[in-house]
DNA sequence: CTTTCTGCAAAAGCTTTGCAGGGTG
DNA sequence: CACCCTGCAAAGCTTTTGCAGAAAG
């Protein structure tokens, strides 16, 4: 079963209805190799589909957020923030700080048992994120390199 | 020699003017005992100084994180950042999914250099961001907790 | 005196919402 | 056929910017 029809699945065991648009968005989201904002996105649908509005794609990606379908990705000091299906196994980003395109991090090194030890019974911890900043390899090989960490 | 002083010469030498607004908006966030979103910090200086613009509020802001005088700190899935002076060691927030006060976590969990074997030639760690969501200790107690991490 | 900063006002994003019509189950 | 979803348009928020006057060094 493909990937596409696993999430329509969940989504109609959630009780949502399956919209034409909806389809549209989710395979556009797994067709993109990049994690797009929600107007990136909507023009990536728009240029096959462009009767479908900005609203919408906000609308579905808010959805798709909720049920845990997908993952909204903070960019350093930026105020938009890009998305991507919640596919695989739990893991971080590298944000690259000139470029600004996110990459995968397969690996986790914060073990949330050891640090609620740590914090008590102050805190109950759910979960967390974690972004690196840096440089991209592309980036790193520019001679300007910008301003450092803000 | 206060924490007030020690700011102000830090401008200085950087060639900041060390105007009055400056002053207020710096012993504001000292005097404050949480981190206040740039509004919140606005409406707290403008108890005392009505005059004081919140657009003035958001130049001085920016340049103090980009002097490393205040860290900016994401709310999970908030569109609206809050504001911390920079003052002690590297650390964390604990950042309540009901109530959305954070607070510090004296420790940190990541190693990058340890991380940036991981990496490898990839990508250049230059600084990271951690936060733990979940729930604190008055919002843990409440009878009906809302939806978990989103 | 030169340069930086402020306050005002307006603009500029990104995101959300009200509403009426249309589609899904 | 009831309810959910869409598209349109407008509003809402946070944050940024242009400009002229004021203040700091």
């Amino acid at each position: 079963m493909s990937l596409l029809n696993d999430i329509i699945e969940k989504l109609r065991t959630k009780g949502c209805k399956i919209t034409p648009q909806r389809r549209i968005i989710i395979q556009s989201l797994l067709k993109l190799d990049k994690f797009p904002t929600a107007l990136e996105l909507c023009n990536d649908i728009r240029q096959t589909n462009p009767e479908i509005g900005l609203d919408t794609v906000y609308r579905n990606l808010g959805l798709l957020v909720n049920m845990g379908i997908v993952n909204q990705i903070n960019l350093h000091g930026k105020d938009t923030k890009v998305f991507e299906l919640a596919l695989g196994e739990h893991h971080h980003h590298l944000i690259c700080l000139n470029c600004g395109t996110a990459s995968c991090l397969d690996y986790c090194p914060v073990d949330e048992k050891e640090l609620q030890k740590t914090v008590g019974l102050r805190f109950e911890i759910i979960g967390h994120s974690l972004e690196l900043y840096g440089y991209c390899q592309k980036c790193k090989a520019l001679t300007s390199l910008p301003q450092r960490l803000k």
